[in-house]
DNA sequence: GCGCATTGATGGCTGC
DNA sequence: GCAGCCATCAATGCGC
């Protein structure tokens, strides 16, 4: 059981005691990949820019499309709750 | 040029009428890579508490090792610009 | 209970009618304070400047004074957080 | 002369070397205050909460206000540009 | 449902 | 004088 412990997973727990280490490194490496994507996306932006895209505009017409689809997705969620809930297996 | 346009870019701007929709689609792409990673990062996190850890130190960890990484990068440039501002070249 | 109103306070609310107008001017006396005390941290900038000192410089060496405060408070509450973690009440 | 010197103030600088200290602390000290009103505006917005007002809203509200003061104060400007124009002392 | 943490937007400052 | 950069502040989303 790692020190900060609440409950015992079960297992006798022999060597995991770099186990933290390994997880430490994961978020660290997947932080990293996350910053690189991040970067890209400022690039798209500068380079539409340089197009001579407004940037603020762009943002909002994602920020837009992504609230729509999130809209869509729960409304079809909506729909399927109701086939379920009429008997329908969706 | 595109419709927002500010200062022509010279060329007579055949087909790029759908340049805007390409830009739009690449940054699109680029989010769901980077909500994959996010997801990816709260699931490790998850994980390590289903193992016992202790979420919040586990962040706090993680921002510290982070932090002390800016801060050396800090450090860094604050001697260049003191070199720069004793007159050398950095 | 204000317009807005969502969860009844109990009470059967009788003028509080410019309550909104009270909290309003309260935070809009406070910004004007904060605007201020803003422009007076410029003004000592601007101050040094005269006196021949890089503010570039000067921003950077009171951020890192900040943030060096900063860590040793964070250090210091996840210390407390292991504290807990171990049972003690910190 | 501080040591980031450029253009000597014309004065044979005798002690001033800790007039850096001075200017960093009172900056910080600045700071501070500033902290301290930042924190009192939340507060108050807090509370408002708490009574059933919706934070967002109240946020526009102070916004557009504070837009408008400002909308009233460049058109008196104008207007006392004008007045200078045609002769009068405003 | 609330508070927190992250992310995005805005405004000020610096350099060209 | 304007564009780019950085720092601050608000808004959204997540976890408890």
């Amino acid at each position: 059981m790692p020190f900060p412990a609440n409950t015992d997973s079960g297992m006798d727990d022999p060597v995991h005691g770099d186990q933290l280490k390994s997880i430490v490194e994961r978020i660290e490496r997947l932080e990293e990949e996350k910053k690189t994507i991040s970067d890209d996306i400022r690039q798209v932006y500068a380079e539409a820019k340089g197009n001579g895209y407004d940037v603020k505009i762009l943002r909002k017409v994602v920020a837009i499309r992504k609230r729509d689809a999130n809209e869509r997705a729960e409304e079809e969620a909506l729909l399927d709750l109701y086939l379920q809930a009429v008997g329908e297996s969706a």
